[in-house]
DNA sequence: CAAATGTATTGAACGGTGTTCAATAAAACA
DNA sequence: TGTTTTATTGAACACCGTTCAATACATTTG
């Protein structure tokens, strides 16, 4: 009886074609302006009709939030070839801040959107799990090749986390206009620069 | 003719006591979920009222925004008795991040939440440029005794900030649960820790 | 003092938000 | 065919930021 497996086919592109709506409404207008009417109006359905397939907003913030954790990671993947860690893990970096350059909205969604702690457990974010945990190999393998010695490689990764982070929130939530610069982009690249070149020192 | 000055007190008292109520509510609820018509129950007048007396919400934003770095300031100024720059730069980063562990939601208004760029010229934005001064002073003051030679000083304190910013960032928008840590605290002490630790070498 | 002026406050209204739900249309099953 | 299941609608609810006519109050003027 292949009906209900069609159904379940039908089902499954509903909530793809919702997913469609929202990602093009929220990258448009960011995710704080994107209410769901806009998205529903964007796949020229009513509103309600979101709520026999999503629970609420909060999960299409997951999906979301996942979709931006599988596409950083899928760029971060191009850089495996690179076989030296620490050349690794600075280029990590840069790739690191190019995408929250290219895709700021993706960005704001996965670290800087302030979304209830619930499912935290879940798959939801496994995979913000999982990019660190990229992070963390690539410090330990910095480590095994003599590098970052006697320094705590959990509290490295954070740190090496938060630095590369607080270059793309500055950016993110323009708070950038305090500084004198020519352009965030020059910025930004500079700035993590000159983190980098403490990272050589260590 | 005392009158107008007895006025004009008035009127500044009002401001100040929708102010107060904005902060109450405000540093409870945090920011986003602040409503004008909670900020209005809370002082027991009507929600209208504050249109008289501030243009929109953004005005009210700036207002606890400016407050916010003049507290943040004010804790840092306590350091201006240690006398060696570096010493002084690396309490400063300490305090910045009680700062921000003490008076979450002050940290986020100040770096966290997106306000409209408008303004962004005026008073408003000004005391934050005073607060990276002071960073940027201290930065100078350190190559002057040897350190952080042949580096931009510029691009290097738009970096330490991003360090420190990006631990009290992750910490504000609860994105520390992906890293093994005792208390939340801890893990951005430690974490500063190991910057400084990178820091001590330059 | 009474009337007129100006200033501060209210409460209703507008168009927006996320969300729920009875009614309904459509499809699958008997 | 009629019945049951599933998908969709559109109205409604309670909230949001904001505006504005009406109103109450304080002060100044006649």
């Amino acid at each position: 009886m292949g009906i209900t497996e069609r159904k379940q086919r039908e089902k499954q592109e509903m909530r793809q074609r919702i997913l469609n709506g929202a990602r093009k409404v929220f990258l448009q207008n960011g995710y704080e302006q994107t209410s769901m009417r806009n998205i529903a109006s964007e796949i020229s359905y009513s509103a309600g009709v979101i709520y026999f397939h999503f629970k609420d907003k909060g999960e299409i913030f997951h999906e979301l939030h996942k979709e931006g954790f599988s596409l950083l990671l899928r760029q971060l993947r191009v850089l495996d070839s690179v076989i030296d860690p620490f050349e690794r893990l600075k280029a990590s970096g840069r790739a690191f801040i190019r995408f929250a350059q290219e895709n700021k909205d993706y960005y704001n969604l996965m670290f800087l959107v302030e979304e209830p702690l619930k499912n935290s457990e879940e798959s939801g974010f496994q995979i913000a799990k999982e990019a660190i945990k990229y992070l963390h190999d690539l410090v330990l393998g910095c480590q095994q090749a003599g590098r970052f010695k006697d320094m705590d490689p959990e509290y490295l990764t954070f740190m090496i986390l938060s630095a590369t982070h607080g270059i793309c929130a500055l950016f993110c939530k323009d708070r950038t206009m305090s500084f004198e610069h020519k352009t965030n982009k020059e910025l930004m690249e500079n700035g993590y620069a000159s983190f980098v070149a403490l990272l050589e020192k260590g």
